[in-house]
RNA sequence: GGCGGGUUCGUAUAACGGUUAGUACGCGAGAUUUUCAUUCUCGAAACAGGAGUUCGAUUCUCCUACCCGCUACCA
């Protein structure tokens, strides 16, 4: 019988979410929906020493800004469900409020010999490791040195039985079985096997806290919840081996999920995987938003850097995925229709933040001017300017230049003309600042090269021209009677229209003459010039 | 050290035994433009190395090198 797909994403809340992690949620996300099944959301917070307050609703605040919604496991109040329901029937979904479940499993094990209890303490275990390290040997939990330990395979049942009840720190371990080739099959990496000989008796529960550990909480809860894919980081290679046996174990193979593990993200320059030490450091978030730790250490998010989730969530898609054609750009909807286990690269890959801000970029040109010019508003009013809201505005278009009042309308004629210039939004004060306050001061270097008096003076009559002009104001008119009347004249049009340009930008950088007369009006232009000229001398 | 994974221009990637090894970002040079930006055109830039298998290997096998991961009562 077919089942249906059910993929889970199950980090652990030891601190925020960083890129890496919201790859592996995307893929997950996006071949659950693709076939139309089931993204869920599993918090594995069994290691109670590295909790981390905050880090829970982090991840789903941040899943929740890429689009990305569980089915289950989170309510649509954004809080990981506890109790089960109809639309979540496997609740809870925290280990944590799971632990009762997981010591029947345990001992599960133990009972049909797949596994033992261990009465070991830790320090005795360090002792033995590194007198065995100091002999050139490598120290290895198995069947090689269990025999030799205090355990329910060496002692007898009664002694067991009072360590199991009058002490608190032993475990139960998973019994590696000493010679045998373990045969898996990864849907990206292909055929893998391993020989159990290298590897080692896990814990899989620990007495102390109650507590299961991953291998087991995990194996368990997949089995549960009806996983059918597990996509997950390249470091749980290692241990497949341990969770293949651990479902023959049980007996669960006929459902055991298929696998994919995906290769890491890199850091873009030096070696080593991406970590979340390296954000600030390399110039480029790691994190998708603005993390605060606990002891008050803030790193940049790529929301708070002005990126686009639709941006974040491409360039994300895209770093070891391809849809094998030349298309780069995707809508999350449109990655659920592309994306395919198959075309994920095997290889480790290289976050490279030159392309990323290339996605804002394309992602921002193609945004409406009012989404845009709303996004800017707030950029706005930090530098003194207000937008005016509202019915009275629509009809007259305010451009208050000295009281620094422009309707929205205005915004959104300015964003129009300038979003194909820049990357982020916040960009848009720097490219056109001028077109909403009169240039202050001009680039020196600029008014040398064009403020001189052979091109002041015929700017100047230029001016007027255009000051009298009472057409109504629309770029493709006006410009052509610009040109016109400068070639006429026979006029240097380049050192015309910089000069010109130098009184009303303030440097001789930006948008058309024409443009620009239409956006501040004939007034402001006047007073622009007026200004241009008792500063710059003519 | 042991085990596992990986290796195509600087970066992300295409190629699924036969190609002038393609594309994108970035970089360089031109063109367009009243400046800047945009846009357009062109250019430089890669199969880690060595053995096999084969008529023929970037592609398959093995070895070496390098990179990454795991090797916790962390996930």
């Amino acid at each position: 019988m077919e089942r249906k797909t059910r993929v889970r994403f199950a980090p652990s809340p030891t601190g925020p979410l960083h890129m890496g992690g919201v790859r592996t949620a995307l893929y997950n996300y996006l071949f659950a929906k693709q076939r139309g099944g089931d993204f869920i959301l599993r918090i594995e917070d069994t290691d109670s020493h590295r909790f981390v307050p905050g880090a829970e609703q982090y991840i789903i605040e941040a899943l929740g800004w890429c689009g990305i919604r569980p089915d289950e496991g989170v309510d649509e109040n954004g809080k990981v469900v506890s109790v089960p329901s109809e639309k979540h029937p496997h609740a809870p979904y925290r280990q944590s409020e799971r632990k009762s479940i997981y010591r029947a499993y345990a001992e599960q094990l133990v009972r049909d010999g797949y596994a033992y209890y261990a009465f070991d303490s830790a320090e005795s275990l360090a002792a033995l490791r590194v007198e065995m390290e100091a002999k050139g040997e490598t120290f290895i939990y198995n069947y090689s040195v269990r025999g030799k330990l205090r355990n329910s395979l060496t002692l007898d049942a009664a002694q067991v039985e009072r360590l199991l009840a009058g002490t608190n720190d032993w475990t139960v371990r998973f019994k590696m079985p000493a010679d045998r080739i373990v045969q898996m099959d990864d849907m990206i990496r292909g055929h893998v096997e391993v020989n159990t000989r290298t590897l080692d008796d896990k814990v899989l529960w620990k007495r102390a806290d109650e507590l299961p550990t991953y291998h087991l909480a995990n194996i368990v809860d997949d089995h549960l919840m009806e996983i059918t894919e597990v996509i997950r980081g390249e470091e749980w290679l290692p241990s497949l081996p341990l969770h293949y046996l651990l479902y023959e174990a049980f007996g669960w193979q006929d459902t055991m999920p298929r696998f994919a593990h995906l290769s890491l993200l890199l850091k873009p320059d030096g070696k080593g995987k991406l970590s979340k030490r390296d954000g600030d450091k390399l110039g480029f978030p790691v994190f998708p938003l603005r993390w605060t730790s606990p002891d008050g250490e803030v790193s940049r998010g790529y929301r708070e850097d002005g990126y686009f989730p639709e941006a974040f969530v491409n360039l994300l898609a895209m770093l070891g995925w391809n849809p094998g054609d030349e298309r780069e750009l995707f809508t999350l909807d449109e990655l659920v229709e592309a994306f395919s286990i198959e075309r994920i690269v095997k290889s480790g890959a290289r976050f490279n933040a030159d392309k990323a801000k290339w996605y804002n970029k394309e992602y921002l040109r193609r945004k409406s001017p009012a989404e845009l010019a709303e996004a800017f508003v707030p950029v706005l009013e930090e530098k003194g300017v207000s937008v005016l809201d509202g019915e009275g505005c629509a009809a007259s278009e305010v451009k208050d230049f000295a009281g620094r009042r422009f309707s929205r309308s205005y915004v959104e004629k300015v964003v129009a003309l300038i979003q194909d210039r820049a990357t982020f939004v916040r960009d848009f004060w720097d490219i056109a600042s001028y077109l909403f306050v009169s240039p202050a001061e001009y680039v020196e270097k600029d008014a040398a090269k064009f403020w001189k008096p052979e091109n002041t003076a015929l700017t100047f009559e230029l001016a007027a021209h255009i000051s009298t002009y009472d057409k109504p104001l629309e770029k493709a008119g006006l410009e052509a009677e610009i040109e016109n009347y400068i070639r006429s004249r026979e006029w240097p049009m380049g050192k015309v229209m910089n000069c010109l340009r130098l009184a009303l930008v303030g440097a001789s950088s930006g948008l058309g003459i024409a443009d620009i007369v239409c956006l501040i009006g004939l007034e402001e232009f006047g007073r622009r010039v007026e200004r241009a000229r008792n500063t710059l001398g003519a």
